[in-house]
DNA sequence: CCGTTGTTGATAGTATTACTACCATTTAAT
DNA sequence: ATTAAATGGTAGTAATACTATCAACAACGG
């Protein structure tokens, strides 16, 4: 059994979380409780509370509450990255990588134990709610130079690579790696709360599969 | 010469901004700050500094400065909606209609003093770098309940329904318009500030065109 | 012309947030 | 055993997001 985990980029904390258990506490705890609050509701104070330690403590680990939750969400681009590249290895075919690589992205996910501490569910809600936080600021350049968006920017240039291997002469493949892969989280969230904006209707089960038939719908139609 | 002007939802205001001096201008100068400031750094307290008036003035129009953003950027859909109804009237084919559409959705804007006070190209900024802040919240629910979010799941509906014209067999009109709406406002944002995530170059000039070319692209190829 | 009502301005106050600083204690490493 | 690092505890500050109260001044109807 191997305990995955990602060496995020050092600009995104003052002190490696996962080094200490205080660290993996406040990794930990955000999580469950950006999901529960919101971003905007959550604090380091409401945070420091909830783990029996102090706003102090906290801040020696992350500058501001923004960079922790850029820390939360590069890690969850890392970590579907790295599924993609696991489950694409040793796929030929350029048309069945791409299919994988959607298949992938819409995919149920489901609490593995083996990665880490991090129940992926939660954090797929947290990306879908809490994403566009992350660069809808007035220090997107700041952050951006600093590499903080590298993951995102690294699978979306991924998705791109595989959507040239399929279609070569095609214009527009980051373009349309970044408007799927934000598509994606935003017909879940849709569904769920503003029904009248997709044709996927909220459903635990089912949702997924019909999300995959939409993306490779756009993608596919849209390369060819 | 008309003066354009939108009421909105009731919701929106404790009083209705358009009917006063004051209101007027807070509404004009909400819209310079938020574009200079950004949402986060956006307070009553500046902005009564800024017009000359006091932050209890400013309550009495608006319960909060989250009520003030969606009042402003429903305005920016509605008046969208409103322009793509102008320009599809009496265009019988449909093909045309939805090529109509999407390009009223990519055109430049620019400032027309017929339409009320407001400058358009700052209102279209805001819109790229703030509108998901309006629904990415855990009030939602309640915020849509009370038909916050009309003016765009109207839009929405309305590109969905051109969308059924052109192609009356495609199963996610809607999950499409949203897609496209969305990608629109971010394809010029990552174009001026994330360039990797988009292969439209920031181009004053050029990149409607270019933009336009892709959502035409994404949305024809996908219904045929 | 008076009295009522509505609108704004002015001032004040509160709870919370987003930090920073400093010192004491525990723990781990040499 | 000594030292350094990590944490906890406490305190404090400027700013935010409000709420409340009161006075001044229109505007309007009788």
């Amino acid at each position: 059994m191997t305990i995955l985990s990602f060496k995020l980029s050092e600009n995104l904390y003052v002190r490696d979380p996962q080094e200490t258990e205080l660290g993996r506490n406040i990794i930990d705890h955000s999580i469950k409780m950006v999901d529960k609050l919101g971003f905007e509701e959550f604090t380091f104070k409401k945070l420091a509370t909830q783990i029996g330690s102090t706003e102090a403590s906290i801040y020696r680990y992350f500058e501001n509450k923004h960079k922790l939750l850029i820390y939360i969400i590069d890690w969850y681009w890392t970590w579907l990255e790295y599924k993609i590249d696991f489950h694409i290895n040793n796929i030929k075919d350029p048309s069945e990588r791409l299919k994988i690589c959607l298949a992938k992205l819409c995919e149920e996910k489901t609490f593995d134990p083996n990665v880490a501490y991090v129940d992926e569910r939660v954090l797929e809600r947290i990306v879908s709610a809490e994403f566009e936080k992350t660069f809808l600021t007035k220090q997107v350049d700041a952050d951006n130079k600093e590499g903080l968006f590298l993951p995102y920017k690294s699978l979306c240039k991924k998705i791109a690579g595989v959507i040239k291997q399929v279609s070569p002469g095609y214009e527009f493949p980051h373009s349309l790696a970044s408007t799927v892969l934000l598509a994606m989280k935003h017909q879940l969230y849709y569904a769920r709360h503003l029904p009248t904006l997709s044709d996927i209707k909220y459903d635990p089960k089912k949702q997924y599969k019909r999300l995959y038939v939409l993306l490779e719908n756009i993608v596919f139609k849209s390369i060819q």
